[in-house]
DNA sequence: TCCCTTCAAC
């Protein structure tokens, strides 16, 4: 507390010493002696100490007391301005201050310059760039860091169309560094040179980063850090790494910025070695503590699949903020763990961390998959509450969200909602329709994006590829397949090929599937050749089914589907001997067969069924139920169909075992317990058999509901008597 | 003045 008079003297050795009023209420009370003293001089003087405790509203209102600014007071309030995240206020009062005459200097610029990098105005940037070099501020060692800052954030991060080439782990090739010995070796990389155009005006920008650094008189471990980081951001990865390296020889040691700009390389090149190596050096120089560092490793681990050193990472840290739980919430869902994500995200709210926008993208693909809509819903509230719905990354989760959880109708609501969706709400909201039908809305979708959002991605081929493969547009798909490497320069990837592959497949076009999938230009994963073998049991060609069978059994031995598949494949030809052979070698081999279960989700509960389960409390009255629906049924013309069940049983048996699929429970104990009109959503881990998709329309008109199924391809919408996959699945 | 985290994927 300040005497309640204070003499001038005291007064001046204040002011001259500012660093000595840390409280907003000495503040105060010194403008308030200063008023009564020297009114004349006391804003000028006050303003500095509010700008440097970060008191901007007191600073703003002192500064437009003042009937003429001197330079001091125009740079703390523009420095305020910038470091409370107003940057336009702090640019535009710049703007009035080079107006006025002041002659701004290098203590000023570089927040300017942040506020352009922040603006992401590059020709506000520019031109503030000529002022720079004009004032001969060029030469002032933060000024020119700020420059190649702003260069960094302006590069043009639009466009969606690069993809990098990944390199597997071999491709690192250690060499010796004198100066940081383990460590320096890891930042070896050779990257293949930059292919697209994306990546040419990428390269191109960062050659005037570069620039502004190779004129640089004077250079400390922010410049190479900021050059590092700029590289890093921008897919330069070897780039980034020659760099540590030659700042070393600069005598400069990288610090924990460094570390945390190129971590995620090694992230993104899931090298969990050299991640480690660099993980070894940041606890040796005490960087493990460190927020940023822990973040990046916990990301970096969990990229490299081993999310139980992130959780060790995470555990350590002192104080986890925002990002570190947002990192190990993204880790846990991005590696399966579900639940595990929701109990953190819980954790983190338990723990009164403010959950930052992030992270309501990283935890929402966890009720995408667990298909809970009810905690989707609620996630939604609590976006609307804070205010981050108009988000852009949190929208387009938010409609994935939806299309995943069956609400294809809220999900377009949202997308539509949205002021300006980026390509991956596009794809997000293209891959909706895909999954969901009918692939008119996808296709219809595309076209608007081209339209309106200009270069579709390789993810939005992926989204429309699916879209035709799931409605059997072949004529389309390899149009877009073709037009995609031609007009567009993406090269396809697994993805594409394996939607063109599986389209064939489906369309009964078997050899050409075959040929397609053996020459296609990424080798073929089992899971490729596991949808023609989909394909070869629908269209029962078992001599091709063999041929691909082998090439799964190559590569994956163990492969559980391809295994039950042949098995069913031989079982509908009668052909009894060698399915038991199969079913044999499974046991040989300790394979066990994943049971059908399916999910309704009643009054915010999931209720799981497996198929023949009686346990149930419900049972009986699901059973009398599903009695009463096939009465009603073959009264309207249902014949069951069971050629799905593949044992070698009596005819009457076979209908028995059809009433017991997991599917049909799920439906039955969904219309039981929820009143007449409720739209019933059901999940299920398998796809849907032939008399199930036929059964469940004849149910949705009987009791006249909407049915949704979710079956690990895509969404079936039954609806009086009809599905929106139109029978093609 | 610099660094970390995020979405879409048959």
């Amino acid at each position: 507390m300040l005497p309640t008079s204070t003499s001038t003297a005291v007064l001046k050795s204040l002011l001259h010493n500012p660093s000595s009023i840390r409280k907003k209420s000495h503040a105060q009370q010194l403008h308030a002696q200063l008023l009564k003293c020297c009114p004349a001089a006391a804003a000028a003087a006050i303003i500095p100490i509010y700008s440097a405790l970060g008191l901007l509203h007191e600073a703003l209102h002192a500064f437009t007391s003042l009937p003429s600014r001197p330079p001091l007071a125009w740079k703390s309030v523009i420095r305020c301005s910038a470091s409370h995240g107003l940057f336009h206020r702090s640019v535009s009062l710049f703007v009035q201050m080079r107006a006025s005459g002041t002659p701004p200097d290098g203590d000023v610029l570089p927040s300017v310059l942040k506020s352009c990098a922040a603006l992401r105005d590059s020709k506000l940037g520019e031109s503030i760039h000529g002022y720079v070099v004009r004032s001969g501020s060029g030469s002032d060692l933060f000024t020119a860091n700020a420059l190649m800052n702003m260069y960094c954030k302006l590069v043009d991060s639009n466009n969606g169309a690069v993809s990098y080439t990944r390199m597997s782990s071999r491709d690192f090739d250690g060499r010796n560094s004198r100066k940081f010995g383990s460590f320096a070796d890891s930042f070896h990389l050779e990257c293949k040179p930059a292919k697209n155009d994306a990546d040419f005006d990428r390269v191109a920008s960062i050659e005037k980063v570069r620039k502004v650094f190779d004129e640089m008189t004077e250079r400390d471990v922010v410049s190479w850090n900021t050059l590092i980081a700029g590289c890093a951001e921008n897919g330069m990865y070897g780039d980034a790494l020659e760099m540590v390296r030659e700042m070393g020889l600069d005598a400069l040691k990288p610090d924990s910025f460094t570390l945390s700009s190129v971590l995620p390389i090694f992230a993104e090149f899931v090298d969990v070695r050299k991640g480690m190596e660099i993980h070894g050096f940041a606890i040796r120089h005490m960087f493990d503590s460190d927020v940023f560092i822990g973040s990046s490793l916990i990301h970096m681990y969990a990229k490299c699949t081993r999310v139980e050193y992130s959780r060790r990472v995470f555990d350590l840290l002192p104080k986890p903020d925002a990002i570190s739980w947002n990192s190990i919430i993204a880790g846990s869902v991005q590696n399966g763990m579900f639940d595990e994500g929701l109990r953190l995200f819980r954790q983190m709210l338990h723990a009164k961390v403010k959950p930052m926008p992030v992270a309501f993208s990283s935890i929402m693909p966890a009720c995408s998959h667990l298909t809970t809509l009810h905690l989707g819903k609620q996630l939604h509230g609590y976006v609307i509450r804070g205010g981050f719905d108009s988000n852009v990354f949190i929208a387009s989760s938010l409609v994935d969200m939806y299309a995943k959880c069956g609400n294809i109708r809220v999900a377009r609501q949202v997308f539509e909602g949205m002021q300006s969706p980026d390509m991956v709400s596009w794809t997000a909201m293209i891959m909706g329709h895909a999954l969901h039908g009918p692939a008119e809305e996808a296709l219809a979708l595309f076209q608007r994006m081209e339209e309106e959002n200009g270069k579709p991605n390789y993810v939005a081929f992926v989204a429309i590829l699916t879209a035709c493969s799931h409605a059997g547009l072949v004529d389309e798909a390899w149009k877009y397949f073709n037009s995609m490497s031609k007009d567009y320069g993406i090269i396809p990837c697994l993805e594409h090929y394996a939607a063109v592959a599986d389209l064939l497949g489906r369309a009964g076009k078997l050899e050409e599937a075959y040929d397609f999938i053996s020459t296609m230009h990424v080798k073929p994963t089992a899971s490729v050749w596991s949808t023609l073998l989909g394909a070869c049991r629908v269209h029962k060609n078992i001599k091709l089914a063999e041929k691909v069978a082998e090439k799964i059994f190559e590569l994956e031995p163990k492969n559980m589907g391809a295994h039950v598949l042949m098995s069913n494949i031989y079982s509908a030809a009668g052909k009894w001997k060698e399915a038991a052979k199969l079913r044999m070698a499974m046991k040989d081999k300790g394979m066990r067969k994943q049971p059908a279960c399916s999910w309704v989700e009643i009054k915010n509960k999931v209720h799981a069924f497996v198929a023949h389960d009686k346990s149930h409390p419900f049972y009986d009255k699901i059973s009398e139920a599903l009695e009463v629906f096939s009465e009603q049924m073959e009264r309207e013309g249902y014949v069951p169909n069971t050629e799905d069940v593949l044992h070698d049983i009596e005819e009457e048996q076979k209908r028995y075992a059809l009433c017991g699929h997991s599917e049909r429970l799920a439906i039955a104990f969904g219309i039981i317990s929820t009143p007449p009109g409720t739209t019933i959503r059901v999940t299920k881990n398998l796809r849907v058999c032939v008399d199930c998709h036929t059964a469940t329309k004849f149910i949705s008109k009987i009791v006249g509901r909407e049915i949704v199924v979710r079956d690990v391809n895509r969404f079936h919408h039954f609806k009086d008597g009809m599905c929106s996959c139109g029978d093609y699945w």
